[in-house]
RNA sequence: GUCCCUAUCGUCUAGUGGCCUAGGACAUCGGGUUCUCAUCCCGGCAACAUGGGUUCGACUCCCAUUGGGGAUGCCA
């Protein structure tokens, strides 16, 4: 039995589109789950589209996703160069090969102009009748400097089937086949054209991609008889969608929201938990769990999980589990991480910020919700004494002054400023006055946050602001209540 | 236009002819716990696109219709 091997072939488009980076799970799954290779291979056969530092992008993508490659430009491996611009030569070695063999022939025409598909069915073929030209006639036209492409001659009658191992038998018609382009009159491949040598040479024995490929499969395959090689197992992936504001859902893109790896990280989503998300998204474990680790993930990992129809991507639903891998953290992980999000760092906050990472661990989604969840504690907001009105506690602006000029005091004693004793004296006040605890709790929290809603309580607060500033803002109320 | 794929709650999905008065999760709504909020716990709402077959029996099989998506590039 031969050993698996699946590759990752990424375009260097500067960023890494979360359908893409599906797709390179999925191929790596498919390969960890089988004790097989995993190999990472660039295509960058449009010059127009080149992108600097892209490769590094895509590198440092999988790297922080987890997806390790054995094979790649980087790495190295015995199938090199991984590149597809290095491969240039070989591409037309193997096309003029194709011409011999009768596969292929030189086209000379135009290239099309930018044509509407839906009026001009079949714009994709030779608009001329190259394929009919004798072997003296194509000579002829090559030595006079004209410009040519290699197509792939496609038969006009029949049709071909193949198996996928997601979508099953899957026939089609060769008449709606174009004479597509194998090389390019740069010289360069198509993608249609060096994926197929590429993988054969590479000996990859599982193609792992987006069913935007399924209709034109059968061209590949035409490819691989045409010379003699042995087609791989396909296993197409259902598309993954977004939702306009409209409403209407297509491919994933750009105007949905943010789709790139790199963007959801910036915006406070983790690595993991994307990658959680995205695995599910098309693919199901078959039982109702949900949170998977990366190496779990290759453990469970079947290509019978995979599904057949398309997945809308939901924000709502990455940012609870964002939330929950959140939560599941040792606390000194989310410290480290929440840090740099926060706008702490090298303020005087910093020294609180064990503290206020405790409070804000349960309660965080997005990791770029902490300024505005902790800005309070760096600058009192201007605050109405309404907000000292609470049925819930039975506080009003009245029973506030009382708690605060009876607390102050008290306050203004405690050695020792932890949470406790703080509490403690809310507590005392409420047992000698006779009252729920609520009451003096919500009086001297909104003095100190003036907020209605905070994170964490009185103490809480109170311990992280210090002493000194606990006072100065509970004096500040005291005024605001004379 | 043509070809291909697809169709279970708003969303992601389980379900492979009787276990389904269809299960889970997100979202949403309500309740409880809590000094607020959140966490946590409990509960509610909510789906087999339609029409034909096949079968003793269809969410599950077949066909059609309709809806959705993709392909149709010297992009990948």
């Amino acid at each position: 039995m031969a050993c698996v091997r699946t590759r990752f072939a990424p375009s260097p488009t500067g960023f890494m589109h979360v359908g893409n980076l599906r797709t390179a799970l999925y191929a790596w799954l498919l390969a960890r789950s089988q004790n097989g290779r995993f190999v990472l291979r660039i295509e960058d056969t449009d010059r127009a589209r080149y992108v600097d530092n892209a490769v590094e992008v895509i590198y440092a993508t999988l790297q922080r996703a987890g997806l390790d490659h054995d094979e790649g430009p980087d790495v190295g491996g015995d199938f090199g160069p991984y590149v597809q611009s290095e491969r240039k030569t070989l591409y037309g070695k193997y096309a003029k090969e194709l011409v011999a063999k009768g596969g292929a022939y030189y086209c000379f025409c135009e290239k099309h102009e930018e044509t509407d598909a839906e009026e001009t069915p079949h714009a994709g073929g030779c608009p001329g009748n190259c394929g009919e030209l004798s072997a003296a006639e194509v000579e002829a036209k090559l030595a006079s400097g004209a410009s040519w492409v290699i197509r792939q001659r496609v038969p006009r009658d029949g049709a071909t089937t193949f198996t996928d191992s997601v979508y099953g038998e899957i026939t089609i018609e060769n008449k709606v086949l174009d004479d597509q382009i194998l090389l390019k009159s740069d010289g360069m491949p198509t993608y249609n054209f060096a994926n197929v040598i590429d993988d054969h040479l590479m000996e990859i024995t599982h193609v792992v991609r987006g069913s935007e490929y399924l209709s034109s499969t059968p061209k590949y395959n035409m490819l691989y008889r045409a010379f003699g090689w042995e087609i791989p197992q396909y296993v197409h992936l259902p598309l993954i969608m977004g939702r306009d504001a409209e409403g209407n859902v297509s491919k994933l893109s750009k105007r949905h929201g943010s789709v790139s790896f790199e963007n959801l990280v910036s915006e406070g989503y983790l690595p993991e938990a994307i990658i959680n998300y995205v695995a599910l998204l098309g693919w199901s474990p078959k039982s109702d769990r949900e949170l998977f680790t990366l190496k779990e993930l290759a453990e469970a990992f079947q290509v019978t999980g995979l599904n057949k129809s398309s997945a809308v991507f939901d924000y709502d639903k990455l940012r609870w589990m964002n939330s929950e891998y959140i939560k599941a953290m040792p606390p000194e992980k989310f410290s480290e991480i929440a840090l740099p999000f926060s706008g702490v760092a090298g303020t005087p906050l910093e020294v609180a910020w064990g503290k206020i990472g405790a409070l804000l661990q349960p309660r965080t989604e997005l990791l770029t919700e902490i300024p505005e969840k902790i800005a309070f504690l760096c600058a009192l907001p201007d605050y109405g004494i309404e907000l000292f009105d609470n049925k819930k506690s039975k506080c009003n602006a009245e029973v506030a002054k009382e708690v605060l000029t009876e607390t102050i005091p008290q306050i203004a004693e405690i050695q020792d400023f932890t949470i406790e004793n703080i509490n403690a004296v809310a507590a005392t006040y409420a047992e000698k006055h006779a009252v729920k605890l609520g009451q003096p709790m919500w009086a001297i929290r909104i003095a100190l946050a003036g907020l209605t809603v905070t994170p964490g309580g009185a103490g809480d607060i109170a311990a992280i602001l210090g002493k000194e500033e606990s006072l100065k803002r509970l004096n500040i109320a005291l005024q605001k209540l004379n």
